[in-house]
RNA sequence: GCACCGAUGGCGAAGUGGCUAACGCGCUGGUCUGCAAAAUCAGUAUUCGCGGGUUCAAUUCCCGCUCGGUGCUCCA
């Protein structure tokens, strides 16, 4: 079994991750607040999230993983409000979306997923444990906060010193007289037209930070294995949920920090003044596929700042579709029984072993993908030579289960996840915003493809190339392309 | 402004103080095919942003510069 090593934002250092105190591993990560449609740069955090835990599985660690969903906040109201909405309607639909954009990505759904709102009584014990050390104090207007100056640590994770730190011009004017302007909030006064509370704080809502404290610890326990996150997350977030947890408990938070890079579109951030927002709907309805999309947003390591442009996706589409058609010749099958190419032999456990050695080096993702190439190489070709035996191909799909119980991208519902996209453009009146040719290509059903294959076939029997050429060249404008073989044609939604 | 990160072929991207600088996509040519597709083989960076330094040896370490990005404020 080989052991992971990863980068740890605490330590500054590669560490080994391993459960503590407990069978399964115990890990944290910041989830969706769910004011709009997720968009890819979230969607990057959440995948490798996913890689992490499909890879521990298969070390044999079992994982308890919780994600929290924030359903309260400034943005939500604010949305809320111009939607006309009210919030629990309003959160409810972007929820449901989120989980759905999660599932189209193959993204396993946490063992827990807990709702802020939901969990509102632990907060409110967890700031009252911090009054009670008077670490947290009540303004004026009756909200809460947290006196940085009586947490030591604070900036040990974002390597901030607080004392070469002005009091800048940025922080919020608004506050009501906080003893330190970097003081954060841990309760806010209710207001009028916003949700609030009625808790022996007074009434009110939880300030952005204590819902993970308050929820990892009741859930995980005061001290766990892993928190991850976007890097955006690690200040002030991170940051403060250490501080509030920590004050409170007298324990160590979370041993280990994980922090994801982020993603720029075309070599910018992306921004929607900029036009290279994209949330995933987005690009469904323009005709990428969500395989293509997980694959590619997993292409570079977490820990990389990662680049993604149309081209890669369009390089990440076809290489996919390249493993796809490798993976079903293997499963075709037809290999002699007895027969062994020592070739292949080789080349299946040098990819697996790599495979395995790559993801345990800090989870490198472009690495663990190439290492299968060499495996796919050499199989095909002794195929093509005829000297792959049922055994290679028995072993070499044993190391593609591997590596797709960690990448995912095998098996096929990119149409079946397309179609989806496409009829909800149609509820929310989004149709325009799908690519025509998309359209196009959906329109033949499979049983009319197979008509039409079958009358190629009959028409190649007679030899009438002429009209098998045609054949081919309409479905081939409809999106599929035929492949002759010498068990017949098959055919594929390109 | 302060801090941090990155810069590798047509594109994406891995990596290392010294073997032919992975891998994928693309492109060119060969094999296969009625023609294609798929697959495969060969070719496709004498070179790793620029300048200097350390070293027997640097793409890999150090310094400076340029460009891009990020954090310091809501953000995955």
């Amino acid at each position: 079994m080989a052991a992971l090593e990863l980068f740890n934002t605490l330590s500054g250092k590669v560490e080994r991750l391993e459960p503590v105190g407990a069978p399964a591993l115990r890990m944290y990560a910041c989830g969706p607040t769910i004011y709009d449609y997720g968009h890819i740069g979230n969607f990057r955090t959440f995948l490798h999230v996913d890689v992490l835990r499909r890879f521990l599985r298969q070390q044999g660690v079992a994982v308890e993983h919780v994600m929290n969903v924030t359903d309260v906040d400034d943005k939500i109201i604010r949305n809320a409000k111009a939607a006309g909405k009210p919030i629990a309607e309003y959160t409810a639909r972007f929820e449901k979306a989120f989980f759905e954009d999660m599932e189209a990505l193959g993204i396993e759904r946490p063992e827990h997923v807990p709702r802020a709102t939901e969990h509102i009584a632990e907060m409110v014990t967890l700031i009252e444990q911090l009054a009670a050390k008077d670490i947290a104090y009540q303004t004026e207007d009756g909200s809460w906060y947290f006196r940085i100056a009586r947490f030591a640590e604070y900036g040990k994770l974002s390597k901030k010193d607080l004392e070469g730190m002005e009091d800048g011009a940025r922080v919020d004017a608004d506050e009501y007289e906080k003893d330190a302007a970097r003081d954060f909030a841990l309760w806010k006064a209710a207001k009028e037209g916003e949700p609030s509370w009625q808790t022996v704080l007074g009434a009110g809502r939880p300030g952005w930070h204590i819902e993970c404290s308050a929820m990892a610890t009741a859930i995980l326990g005061e001290s766990f294995d892993l928190h991850a996150g976007g890097e955006d997350l690690m200040f002030p977030h991170h940051e403060n949920e250490i501080a509030q947890s920590e004050a409170a408990s007298g324990r160590t938070f979370a041993r280990h920090w994980m922090h994801v890079r982020f993603l720029l579109v075309e070599g910018k951030k992306m921004s929607k003044s900029l036009g290279n927002f994209y949330t995933l709907r987005d690009l469904l309805l323009k005709g990428h596929r969500a395989s293509a999309i997980r694959y590619l947003l997993l292409s570079v390591p977490y820990r990389h700042q990662m680049n993604f442009t149309f081209e890669a996706l369009g390089a990440a589409t076809n290489a996919i579709e390249r493993l796809r058609t490798f993976h079903q010749r293997m499963l075709r099958g037809g290999f002699a029984a007895g027969v062994v190419d020592a070739t292949v032999t080789a080349a299946t456990a040098k990819s697996a072993s790599e495979f395995t050695a790559a993801l345990a080096n800090d989870l490198n993702t472009a690495e663990a993908a190439a290492a299968i190439s060499e495996m796919v190489r050499a199989a095909n070709s002794a195929a093509d030579a005829g000297t792959l035996g049922g055994e290679n191909a028995a072993e070499v799909l044993r190391v593609l289960m591997l590596f797709d119980e960690v990448f995912a991208v095998l098996e096929d519902r990119d149409e079946e996840l397309t179609r989806a996209a496409l009829k909800w453009a149609e509820a929310e009146g989004r149709t325009k915003d799908a690519a025509p040719e998309l359209v196009l290509k959906l329109a033949l059903s499979d049983a009319e493809i197979e008509a039409l294959v079958e009358e190629r076939t009959e028409a190649k029997k007679a030899r009438n190339f002429a009209r098998a050429d045609a054949i081919r060249a309409e479905l081939l404008a409809k999106g599929v392309v035929i492949e002759d073989s010498k068990d017949g044609a098959r055919w594929k939604r390109k």
